[in-house]
RNA sequence: GGAGGAGUCGCGUAGUCCGGCCGAGCGCGCACGAUUGGAAAUCGUGUAGGCCCCAAAAGGGUCUCGAGGGUUCAAAUCCCUCCUCCUCCGCCA
């Protein structure tokens, strides 16, 4: 959620930040400014109101005391009561209208972003090269296959369109590099945090899904409670409500937390052909990383992140890119979000395999996540910021690709080498 | 799933039966000050947040005693719904 006197005070400078996200909101914006003279006529006029029935009502116990006569105040409160009512009852239809629409404003992308959508998205730098390979490589879905680490049409069979299972030394690959990424992290001071899977809304709504992005989440209908559950598309929506409603202590920041949890994706409509296989799964594993940071630190969180994003990637053997996203890529509640991206050989081009974002207070306004500054005393809103560190659903399939040899086995990188006892090839094997 | 109990200002509690003197007492913690060579101890003072008015500060107002609604001139206190936690019983990983 964007700052109201934000919006207020520079009008034109909030449009220009849309525009660059290549959103349009001009009547929202217009709209929303409307409500907020609208709301606070209407809350100085109620709060007058309240303020001469606090002040009458404290007085009644001594006129009774003092055996006046009470008929004619009483008549008055009566009256004044209704007004403040109605007042009461038209605010709340105001703010209703109000709250929902600031909701669904998107964040303001930071200014040194480039106007404009994926193409106009700047490769910052490059790490290693790509690997040329002397024979033909085969795609991940039939590596895969023919080595046993994904049963595909059994994933279809359980859960339909978009699920696979992982098998044998595909499991234990799959979980090397989960415990691979958890172990590094945990190494940089980052605590582990087990989440639950399922949801309730407002987790939803403090980390931007809701209520616009609504479609994207499955909702678990539970027939004897109204009360709606949805599975989380990835632990940044528990993570940052981690601390919603509350007021952290300035010493206690940063606080570094990582998590892995499935996520859980819709995707509808989106699959393509050329994303066969388990690039774009409803089900995928993922590390994330989230921190929230005092406001002027955010920045240093945000490139620590990128870095151990970096690492991960690199140490893995992967060449690699970083990409600084345009402001009209960046999701809706970020501010400035940097890709990670390497080569999957049977895709055309750079594939992200991780997205760091910084999304300033937007999610902490949301969500009403303060700290304690010591200067001033006061609570005050920090910064979220969250990165995959990392999904492993382009991971496995661009480690197998790339490290296959002519043979049809694949190497193991080196960094997992320790959780899969040592193993260092894996050798193909009949199908089961 | 059945029966009962409870949620109050960082923590612990008082207040709820009998509505107004309770936005709320006390203890602990914390901050500042006094005392001290310094500290402990002691004493004193202070100690939530949101919103609105105000250019800002100062100041004023308003709302919040788990959440929401109701009764009333007036609700921490009475009524209703929901949430959470605890105890006991049952059932099951």
């Amino acid at each position: 959620m964007l700052d109201i006197k934000r919006i207020k005070e520079n009008p034109e400078k909030v449009k220009e930040g849309f525009l660059a996200k290549e959103i349009h909101c001009q009547e929202e914006l217009a709209r929303v400014l409307e409500l907020d003279a609208l709301r606070r006529d209407l809350i100085f006029e109620t709060e007058t109101q309240k303020a001469e029935q606090n002040k009458v009502s404290k007085e009644i116990p001594q006129m009774k005391k003092a055996g006046q006569d009470t008929t004619a105040i009483f008549e008055k409160m009566t009256q004044l009561k209704a007004a403040i009512a109605q007042n009461d009852e038209k605010l709340r239809e105001i703010e209703a209208e109000y709250r929902n629409l600031m909701l669904s404003l998107p964040n303001l992308p930071d200014e040194d972003l480039k106007p404009g959508g994926k193409e106009a998205n700047e490769a910052i730098r490059y790490h290693g090269e790509a690997r040329v390979f002397d024979f033909a490589p085969k795609h991940h879905v039939d590596l895969c296959t023919d080595l046993g680490l994904i049963d595909y049409s059994r994933g279809t069979k359980l859960a339909g369109s978009g699920f696979w299972v992982y098998r044998g030394l595909g499991s234990r690959l799959e979980w090397a590099l989960l415990n691979y990424f958890i172990d590094t992290h945990l190494g940089d001071g980052y605590e582990l945090v087990l989440l639950p899977h399922m949801l309730e809304y407002q987790c939803g709504e403090t980390a931007g899904q809701f209520p616009k992005f609504a479609d994207e989440v499955y909702k678990i209908a539970n027939p004897t409670d109204d009360r709606m559950h949805f599975m989380l598309p990835t632990a940044e929506t528990a993570l940052v409500s981690l601390h919603r409603d509350e007021i952290l202590t300035e010493a206690d920041l940063p606080r570094k937390y990582i998590s892995y949890t499935p996520c859980f994706r819709r995707e509808a409509g989106s699959y393509r052909s050329d994303e066969r296989g388990m690039v774009r799964g409803h089900q995928f594993n993922k590390v994330e990383m989230v921190q929230y940071t005092k406001p002027e630190d955010s920045d240093a969180a945000f490139h620590e992140l990128v870095g151990k994003a970096e690492a991960l990637v690199r140490d893995l053997g992967f060449h690699f890119r970083t990409v600084k996203l345009a402001a009209g890529d960046c999701s809706a509640s970020m501010a400035r979000t940097y890709d990670i991206e390497i080569l999957i050989p049977s895709m055309n081009g750079y594939k992200e395999v991780s997205s760091v974002s910084n999304a300033r207070d937007y999610q902490a306004r949301r969500g009403n996540i303060r700290f304690r500054r010591e200067e001033t005393g006061r609570p005050e809103l920090l910064h979220t910021l969250n990165g995959s560190g990392l999904a492993t659903s382009r991971i496995f399939p661009a480690m197998v690709e790339q490290n296959q040899r002519k043979d049809g086995s694949v190497v193991i990188p080196e960094v997992l080498r320790k959780y899969l006892g040592g193993l260092e090839i894996i050798e193909a094997q009949r199908p089961r």
